[in-house]
DNA sequence: TTGTGCCTCTTTTTT
DNA sequence: AGAGGCACAA
């Protein structure tokens, strides 16, 4: 008998965990250990063996990404089946595809809008304003993490007493908790946590809608189980008591988001919550070389409690992982710079290149070494596409049109362009929606036959009000789209984009054109915006190879050929936050960052550290990281290009402009000195480290082809700093003097002609 | 109502 | 350093 396609090159343990349908299965899954490939391959298996339809398997992930990927990958294997499975996706959009159906049974209508952050916030403040609670000593923002932490506990605002509440403005937290779901119910809305925590009540307190999920869903797949938290823990413990063929997939040595809710214990203690379960193990390791998975084994074997898993591969030993000591953060970004440049020389692709950070500032210094250089990259993370601010008001403007009673969206768009209607005429029109318990649209037509506003405020009011209802009728004859145009236009929002005549505005006009663009592949305008308030992100169009630069959290799932860790030094990473509040649990949180950090590593790592960082402006010296003293000394070579430790440090100080001549330094002694002076103990800083390492002068150039369209003083444009005129030319180095960005020196490639 | 200068704060951030 | 918030002036 042929076995079928979808077990075609699966191991031992990972056939059975494709195999092992009936039942809690815990597959414990090391980084790299093919975990997505046996997941994907039991979702094609159900559905092959007809123990299911596509409908009938919820299949949960975490990201969006995962999500995709799971849907392409079982696609492949089943072909069009998948199109068939509603309930693949993340747990907050199968939340809402459930809440939208349930929505009366806590009061909402199933039209509810899911609001951002920044939309959240402003609510929040409303109310902390009028319950007279001085904002400065209660940040509206540490309410909102609270609201956020009892949402992922399960608890609703009955569920929180005193002690809890008493974490904000002195035992006011449940009432402003409380004040603030009204508010939302009230506005027809919800945040990210009740999409969990509604349907977690509904679910707890309606019979018959559990016995219908618990009766549909026949299997339950969770990828990434150690970051589940409680809201979606007790979510999946109620779908599967009945039928329980729940397989969660997991590796509690990845767990890296306690800050926001995650629970490892739901990991840890899944057998005692599934008894019968069958464990099993993913261990052989298909990416990493086995240098680098000793590195990672090394660092995380300091950790306590842990399930224990031990990786091996069949890999070639490969290199060992490098530890590279600098003198501070731009040489740190030259180095990398440089080495890259020598990977691609020896036929590297970029795309197989990443630099992995601690905290979204580190990514800086390497973006503006790279624009020097010329090296290609792009930034994952940091600021995505729909948190943008223009995106944002180009929504708010859509969801006005779509839902006159969103609030939010209007106080967000009434004065944006400037329109003179400030606090002032907000205020008037608040009152008389409150008075009327009308939304604010509605009472500020009415405020117009008034006299409430000064004639100024009323003429601009009228104009808003006007264009809002003309929006309105148009969106059934246009498509929206072309809508989102006419009011972008209309709304005088492009033009005052166009008045501004920067870099940033320029950015921010090609990326309203982006979302328009965007906006023709969703069927409504309903449609497209359930996708933005649930996908925050937006696929880049491929193009040519870059590297790329992000943090180690957004590089959780992702592998690379050759990872530079930047920034191994105490404070940095781990965090000072870490260090001081946390405790042991939060530097074993950070031990686990540096373990999925080093893991993304296929065949090389460079772990650096620099001796000397500015942090928040001031210029600090710094020791390496505790975790670089944890490498384990078979697997790791170190280098420092300070060569001769520190006594030769001072000879450097010649060339360099010593920054922080009045800086106390340290006795240069800390937990990953031992280490990072080359396997020596720590007296012997005079001993020369083991390869000494000069730094090239400057970046080699790429493109070397010189222009001959580029003279003194013409006006060029250039894509990160806008628009300047050439000052100096250099071979193909240009000294620009910008107009906003001031005199910066760049490659003629980056340039063009202004 | 809008523009300004000072003060504070600073991790990570899948949804 | 740099951003965002806030109090005050025009």
């Amino acid at each position: 008998m042929q076995e079928p396609p979808y077990l075609r090159g699966l191991n031992e343990p990972q056939r059975q965990a494709v195999l092992t349908t009936d039942g809690p299965v815990l597959m414990l899954a090391g980084a790299g250990t093919g975990k997505t490939a046996a997941l994907t391959a039991r979702l094609a298996h159900l559905l092959y063996t007809r123990k299911a339809w596509p409908s009938e398997i919820l299949a949960v992930t975490f990201t969006n990404r995962a999500a995709r990927e799971m849907r392409e990958r079982v696609g492949r294997l089943v072909g069009d089946a998948v199109e068939g499975m509603p309930w693949l996706g993340t747990f907050h959009a199968i939340g809402a595809k459930m809440l939208r159906r349930h929505a009366e049974l806590v009061g909402l209508q199933s039209n509810f809008t899911i609001l951002d952050t920044d939309d959240q916030l402003r609510l929040l403040k409303q109310l902390i304003l009028a319950a007279d609670i001085d904002e400065k000593r209660f940040p509206a923002r540490s309410l909102a993490g609270l609201i956020d932490e009892w949402k992922n506990k399960g608890l609703t605002p009955g569920d929180v007493d005193a002690g809890e509440s008493e974490r904000y403005a002195n035992g006011r937290g449940g009432e402003l908790y409380a004040q603030y779901q009204a508010r939302l119910k009230a506005v027809n809305a919800c945040d990210f946590g009740d999409l969990l925590l509604h349907m977690l009540v509904i679910l707890k307190t309606q019979r018959d809608v559990l016995e219908l999920y618990q009766q549909r869903f026949r299997y339950i797949m969770v990828d990434e189980y150690q970051d589940t938290n409680s809201v979606q823990y007790l979510w999946l413990r109620l779908l599967a008591q009945e039928r329980k063929n729940i397989a969660c997939v997991g590796d509690d040595d990845q767990s890296i988001y306690s800050w926001r809710g995650a629970q490892v214990e739901n990991i840890l203690r899944f057998e005692k919550d599934f008894p019968g379960a069958t464990v099993i193990r993913l261990e052989q390791n298909y990416r990493s070389t086995p240098h680098i998975l000793g590195a990672a084994g090394g660092v995380i074997a300091n950790n306590s409690g842990r399930l224990g898993k031990t990786l091996w591969t069949e890999l070639d030993v490969g290199e060992k992982v490098r530890v590279l000591g600098v003198w501070d953060g731009p040489e740190e970004a030259r180095r990398v710079g440089e080495e890259i440049e020598a990977a691609k020389r020896r036929g590297t692709g970029l795309d197989d290149v990443a630099i992995l950070v601690r905290a979204s500032h580190q990514t800086r210094e390497f973006e503006d070494r790279f624009i020097v250089i010329g090296m290609p990259y792009r930034i994952v993370g940091g600021f995505r596409f729909y948190e943008r601010a223009e995106i944002r008001d180009a929504l708010a403007y859509l969801r006005i049109v779509n839902q006159p009673s969103d609030d939010l969206a209007f106080e967000r768009i009434v004065n944006v362009p400037k329109r003179g209607l400030g606090d002032k005429a907000l205020a008037k029109i608040h009152q008389l929606a409150r008075a009327t318990g009308a939304p604010l649209t509605t009472a500020a037509a009415r405020i117009l036959d008034t006299d409430e506003l000064t004639p100024q405020a009323r003429r601009s009011l009228g104009n808003l009000v006007g264009d809002i209802a003309r929006w309105r009728d148009r969106a059934s004859q246009l498509s929206h789209a072309e809508l989102a145009r006419q009011l972008l236009d209309e709304s005088g929002y492009t033009a005052m984009l166009q008045a501004e005549k920067s870099v940033e505005a320029a950015g921010r006009l090609e990326n309203l054109t982006e979302l328009t663009r965007a906006m023709e592949e969703y069927d409504s305008l309903g449609a497209f915006l359930e996708h933005v308030s649930l996908v925050m992100d937006k696929d880049g169009a491929v193009q040519e190879p870059q590297v790329t630069i992000m943090t180690i959290h957004a590089a959780k799932g992702l592998e690379f050929d050759t990872v530079f860790l930047a920034g191994w030094e105490e404070g940095l990473f781990p965090s000072q936050r870490a260090i001081d509040e946390g405790g042991t649990k939060s530097l074993e949180e950070e031990r686990r960052l540096a373990y999925v950090a080093i893991t993304r590593a296929r065949r090389r790592a460079v772990i650096l550290h620099a001796a000397n960082r500015r942090i928040y402006g001031q210029w600090t010296s710094s020791i390496p990281s505790r975790f670089v003293g944890e490498l384990p000394g078979d697997h790791v070579d170190s280098e420092t290009t300070m060569s001769g430790g520190e006594s030769l440090w001072r000879a450097n100080w010649s060339e360099h402009a010593d920054p922080f001549a009045d800086v106390a330094r340290g006795t240069g002694r800390g937990p990953g000195w031992q280490r990072a002076a080359g396997q020596t103990g720590p007296s012997s800083f005079t001993t020369a480290p083991k390869r000494i390492v000069e730094s090239q002068a400057s970046a080699v150039s790429i493109g070397n082809k010189g222009r001959d369209d580029l003279s003194l003083g013409q006006r060029v444009f250039h894509q990160k700093f806008g628009y300047g005129a050439i000052a100096e030319i250099e071979g193909n180095k240009l000294e620009i003097d910008f107009e906003n960005a001031g005199r910066k020196r760049v490659m003629d490639s980056f340039v063009t002609l202004g």
